[in-house]
Parts: C-alpha cells; structure tokens; sequence
DNA sequence: CCCATTCTGTTGTATTTACAACTGTTATGT
DNA sequence: ACATAACAGTTGTAAATACAACAGAATGGG
C-alpha cells in the first residue's frame, strides 16, 4: 500500500474521507480492499450493462461519464476530477445495470473500494466507520443536486437558454463572472445534447450582443 | 401517536423504513421527532429557495416536484407517491436552497422526520438505526438512477424520440408493453420539456404508423 | 519546421419545433 | 341535467434546430 502514500492528502481532502484521521485512512484502506488501476486514454472503466460492487475513486487524470447511442450521438453526464468518486449509484444498488460508460479523457488512475465494507463492516469496531456512511450519503445528495441542476439546463427549450443557464451556474459555482469550463466545444455540446454548429454559432451572436465574451474554454459574463 | 396507526402498513412497506419491525417504527417516530400535515390541491409543501431540514413521506394524495420559469414554463421534475420520501436531497445538505418546488397535485397528507435525528440520533440504542441510514442511502441511489433516465430522455434531440425513450421505460418497468402513465398530455409535455400540441401531434402520428396505441393515460407499445 | 490532426467558426438548407387559435370530447360540481 | 372547466387533438405559420460541408486557427508529434 506504499502507492497510497503519494495520494494520502488527496483522499484526505476528498469528500468521500473527509473528517478521517490520516492513520484511520490508511487502515481503512486495507479494511476496504482498495486496489488501483491505471487507464489510458480512451479506455474504459465501466461499461454501460455492467454490474459493479465497487465504488471507484479518481486518483489522477479525468472521467467523463457519457453514452453513446445507435447512430453515433454522444451524450456526456457528467465529468469526474481528480478526488471524486463515481460508480456509488450502482455499487449501492448493487444489483442494477450500469446505465451509461465511465472513460478516462486522460491517461486516469482510480482507487477501487468495496462497497459493502463501507455499508457493513464493524459497526463498533472503526470509529469513523459511521462518518465514511454519512459522508457517502451527502456526496449523493450533492450528485443528486447536480443531476437536477443539469435538468434544469437541459429543460430549456433553446440553445441560447440552455448555455445561458448553463453558464450561470458555472458562474455562480465560481462565485465571478470570469470562469473557465472543463469542456471543448464538441464536449459542451454533447453535455447540453444539442448540435456543436448551431451551439458555435449561438455563442457568437450572444457575444456581438455584448452578453458575455470567451476565449476557448474561457468566459466572461456581462 | 393515533393518527400514525392508520399509515403504519404503508410506513412498513415503505422504501425508507423497510427491514424496520412495527414496533420499533413507532417508537422511532418520536424519536425523529414526527409531525404530519395536511394540503390541499395546489397547496406548496415545500418552495424553491427554502431551506429545510426534514425529511418528507407522503401518507396520502400525491405531489409533483416542479418549477416555474420568469415565463411561466413549467418543468416537472418528478412525481411523488404515496409512501415516497422527498426533500431528502436538501435535507441532508442542510445549507442549500431548493431548487423546486414541491406541490400537492390532489388532496395530500405528509409526515415530515428531522433529518439531524436520522443521521446522527443515539448509534448504539436503536438496534435499527444503522437500516434507517442504510435505507436512506439506497433511496438516494434509486432517485440518483432515476434522474440519470430521465436525463437520458431528455438528452434525445426529437420529441418522438423523447417520447420513444420514456414509454420504453414505463414499459419496462411495468414489465409489460401495457401500461398506464401517471401523467395527463400537458403534465408529460412539461415532464419531457416539449410543446403540448407538437406532442399530441407526433403521438397520433406514432399511432397511425403503428407503432402504439393509446387512450388517456394508457399505453401500448408494439 | 512541417505535416496531420483537432478545434472553432461560418453558411445554407431541410427538418423540427414553438406558439397561437380553434374544435370537439370528457370530467366536475351544483 | 346543466353549465363550466379541463383535456385531447388539429392546423398554419414563424422561429429555431439539425445536418452537412467547408475554411481558418491552433495544437502536437516527428
């Protein structure tokens, strides 16, 4: 478990283990069979139809959780940064099929943990043990927020809306009217499921109308 | 406590209380410190930018999580029965506003518990604490899951394919490609974010290809 | 430095949608 | 049973989008 030393404050800092003691991290570690896994580019880590009964926490690099349908059209959910966790939805349930692929955008390295350790090991035994549960559950209140957050934005009925109020709320989440987005053009276009082109386009024009202003994946609302 | 008896079946057979005996259920109830209220049709249980800090199971009735736009849009986010919780997602987070609201669509009765009671009341005393949180989790996962179609749905670019992606799934879910949907054609058209008419139009187009059939809110896919 | 690739913006057209207005049918309540 | 409201379907038009094809700028590797 020497590998785990190099990531200790990252696992410290993440939601998942905050308020967790550094010795009562490491012991948790071995109690929870972490093993890792590195990927590379383009690969996946689960696959849509798949069964899991772990829940994987990203080490390095970045994971965009997305679909792809018959004819081609992606449809990105949601992209994992380096400390998140993804995966918990069906290593919970356990029995349910994964809905939709996780895959590394660059070369990843992923923490894998048992997730019916963290549900069921020594109630009394591990101290923190109850913390790990109460932390699990408010990453997936938030995840659950960030689903209805992206509803939201989805729901819209146009491309100008839909940017707009995806915009925002990047705005807000960074508290300034200048934020960067972790997407390419192609990428917020399949987050927002509508056509690149016509997206381009509408960015454009909302710039001439002086609503905000960009430079790649830099922006500035007015 | 009287009033608690008639709903006691429905409590036990509940997501949020299942594997939880009847008597401990009772004595739970005061433990999380339980309260019931009444709505009437129209009525907000819960509204957008409030913060809250219990738990909500609907006895009786049934609501719609929604919301409103500056133009008066609305955009149902999902629909509540009797037996489910709601609120849970801001509840936990505690500081957060809410992003919807929460109104009763008929005649509703709502049992509200003290989330800070779930999470953290007496961990050794109550033999069925550790189900509740357990239970808590999983429901987060279900809804969490449930969000994620309902993205899918509304990731498709047409509304016939929207509409195709949404009775699949009510047909799967109902096991049968006979089925009922709990929504008349404008609550759907808000559901999938789409214009009512253009919506009843492609339906009957569906229909005259032979793809469904239908009558009010009862479907066959084919 | 050059080549190949990726990324972004632009344009035109066919398709699809939103919106409004209206008709007929089905519930609801008195 | 009646009047009223709620619901479902239809149509035409203006607006917005998807799609395809292309051009220039930026990027990365050899």
């Amino acid at each position: 478990m020497g590998i785990m030393k190099k990531y200790l404050s990252l696992l410290k800092n993440s939601k998942l283990f905050q308020g967790i003691s550094e010795d009562e991290l490491t012991s948790m570690l071995d109690c929870l069979s972490a093993v890792t896994r590195s990927y590379h580019k383009g690969e996946n880590i689960f696959s849509r139809g798949e069964r899991i009964d772990s829940v994987a926490l990203l080490l390095e690099g970045c994971i965009h959780i997305q679909k792809e349908d018959y004819w081609g059209n992606l449809s990105i959910l949601s992209e994992i940064s380096e400390g998140e966790i993804f995966g918990e939805v069906y290593a919970c349930l356990g029995s349910d099929e994964l809905l939709n692929n996780a895959v590394a955008v660059k070369p990843s390295k992923v923490l894998f943990l048992d997730v019916k350790r963290i549900l069921t090991m020594c109630p009394s035994a591990c101290q923190f043990h109850g913390r790990l549960i109460r932390n699990l559950l408010t990453v997936l209140a938030q995840k659950n927020k960030m689903l209805t957050q992206k509803l939201e934005h989805m729901s819209k009925r146009t491309t100008r809306e839909k940017l707009l109020s995806y915009l925002s709320e990047q705005s807000q989440r960074a508290g300034s009217p200048v934020f960067d987005i972790p997407f390419n053009r192609q990428q917020l276009a399949d987050f927002l499921s509508v056509d690149r082109s016509a997206m381009s386009a509408e960015l454009c024009r909302m710039r001439d109308e002086g609503i905000l202003s960009f430079d790649r994946n830099h922006f500035v609302l007015k």
